[in-house]
RNA sequence: GGAGAAUUGGCAGAGUGGUCGAAUGCGGCAGUCUUGAAAACUGUUGAGGGUCACACCUCCGGGGGUUCGAAUCCCUCAUUCUCCGCCA
């Protein structure tokens, strides 16, 4: 979320991003937003200065009670009755003054950074970086989801029976490669410096709204209607949470967490060839990370993260390129977003495998995380999270372009983790 | 699940209807003293709205109510603690 001052100062910077967003009524949605604040504001002015009297009248019957005046005393409680009902009117028309701004400035989607390419569609990606040899694959090669049923590691029909479509069951050297990318990636993020943390699975509506899947993606989420809890689509959530409503010192920064948990994606209109496989799943699991970050050093910290990722696909040495996302594919709430994509090579496709973006303060407006900068005043602080990495499309990448006519060859460093060198 | 107690500023903790945005202690920050530090002493120290700046307004777990006036009384929800029950 925009902060409306943020908006009143620089209407002619927000219009512009919107532009580069093809945000529609644009003009008009920041007009209505302006005038709602005007509004509100001037309610508000109002109001306090009946509640100014209405205090001060109290505090006069007070006096007059504690004298023995209880005739002026009674003068004073009929005008105060009377500003009582203005003041209950003024608090309603307020509050849904209030109510007002904050649904039109819902609907505001952060502000594109300068160097974010226009375009519509995913088409209009700018690729910024690729490397990796693009294996070539033997006769009779064959897309991940024909390896997982050859090789007996990934059970999708068995998913179907005990859930739905979308919620595999990985079996054997399956679920053990599983458990094996889930440590290496964690223990890569720790080794940079990130700190691990084990965070809840489900999450309440004010997390929702602090990192701003809802009210943007209510649909996307499953839904504990019962206890109002969802199921959080991507450890972003409960981690930045952890921040909402926290006031930082400045020798705070940087924060880096880094967090392994299921994900869980309705995936609600999704359909299709490209949802085949581990392609696009309900759950899947993923290593996140997150970063809470001086303004000053929020681009720097971004940098480092993609640098992060780099180094973790390399390692695996899989085929991949960066996307710098255009403005009209980059998330509602990002100022700039890295993809990562692994070339697929049975599939001939690129799979986005994780996404690195900069929120700058957007989500810590609506998180309410500050901190206190060196001349005393609170500011909000930047937010950054990104994949890394998530599992699915890793693991499809590596056994369609690690696949050999003797069986697919784990990568050498994840032998460590997995405990064997080949699926056979 | 049942019974009882509690929830106040960074922390501890006072405050049961007006003079309370809130004593006191600790911590933090600034200063005095010191070669420097510690100790001691002095001052300062919550957040949001509003204003050029003041004024002023709101906030004592969340929401609602009583009252001219609520941290204080009532209702409700949440959380924590103690005891009992059940249990990975």
């Amino acid at each position: 979320m925009l902060q409306v001052a943020f908006i009143r100062e620089n209407k002619g910077i927000v219009l512009k991003g919107l532009a580069k967003r093809n945000v529609k009524n644009a003009e008009e949605l920041i007009a209505n937003t302006l005038q709602a604040d005007e509004d509100r504001r001037a309610i508000q002015t109002e109001l306090d200065a009946i509640l100014a009297e209405s205090n001060k009248l109290s505090k006069d019957i007070g006096q007059f009670f504690k004298s023995g005046e209880r005739q002026k005393a009674e003068i004073l409680k009929q005008k105060t009755i009377q500003l009582k009902e203005k003041s209950k009117n003024l608090t309603e028309n307020l509050q849904a003054k209030a109510n007002e701004l904050q649904e039109l400035l819902y609907l505001i989607p952060n502000i594109p950074n300068e160097i974010v390419p226009g375009g519509s569609s995913e088409e209009d990606n700018l690729t910024v970086f690729q490397e990796g040899e693009i294996p070539t694959l033997h006769k009779g090669a064959l897309p991940h989801w024909e390896l997982a049923k050859k090789y007996d590691i990934i059970d999708f029909e068995l998913g179907n029976k005990i859930t739905g479509a979308g919620f595999p069951v990985y079996k054997g050297k399956g679920a053990k490669l599983q458990r094996a990318l889930i440590n290496y990636f964690l223990d890569k993020n720790t080794a940079a410096g990130y700190d691990e943390v084990q965070v809840p699975h489900l999450v309440n509506e004010a997390s929702g709204f602090g990192t701003g899947q809802l009210p943007d993606k209510e649909g996307q989420m499953y839904h504990d209607a019962q206890d109002n809890l969802y199921l959080i689509p991507t450890a972003e959530v409960p981690v930045t949470n952890i921040f909402r409503d926290v006031i930082l010192k400045e020798n705070d920064f940087p924060i880096c967490k880094t967090a392994y948990t299921p994900c869980f994606r309705r995936e609600a209109g999704s359909y299709g060839a490209h949802v085949r496989g581990l392609n696009r799943l309900h759950q899947f699991d993923k290593v996140e990370i997150v970063r809470i970050e001086h303004p000053t050093k929020s681009y720097e910290a971004l940098d480092s993260m993609v640098n992060h990722v780099k180094g973790i696909l390399q390692e695996l040495n899989l085929p991949y390129r960066i996307l710098r996302l255009c403005g009209g594919d980059i998330g509602f709430t990002s100022a700039l977003t890295y993809d990562f994509e692994v070339f697929s090579t049975a599939q001939d496709r690129w799979l986005e495998v994780s996404s690195v973006s900069n929120f700058e303060n957007f989500q810590a407006n609506r998180l309410k995380l500050r901190f206190k900068n060196n001349k005393g005043k609170t500011e909000l602080a930047h937010t950054l999270n990104g994949s890394s990495l998530a599992l699915p499309r890793i693991l499809a990448g590596l056994l369609e372009n690690c696949q050999t006519p003797e069986g697919i060859k784990i990568p050498k460093a994840l032998v460590p983790y997995s405990g064997f060198e080949f699926i056979n």
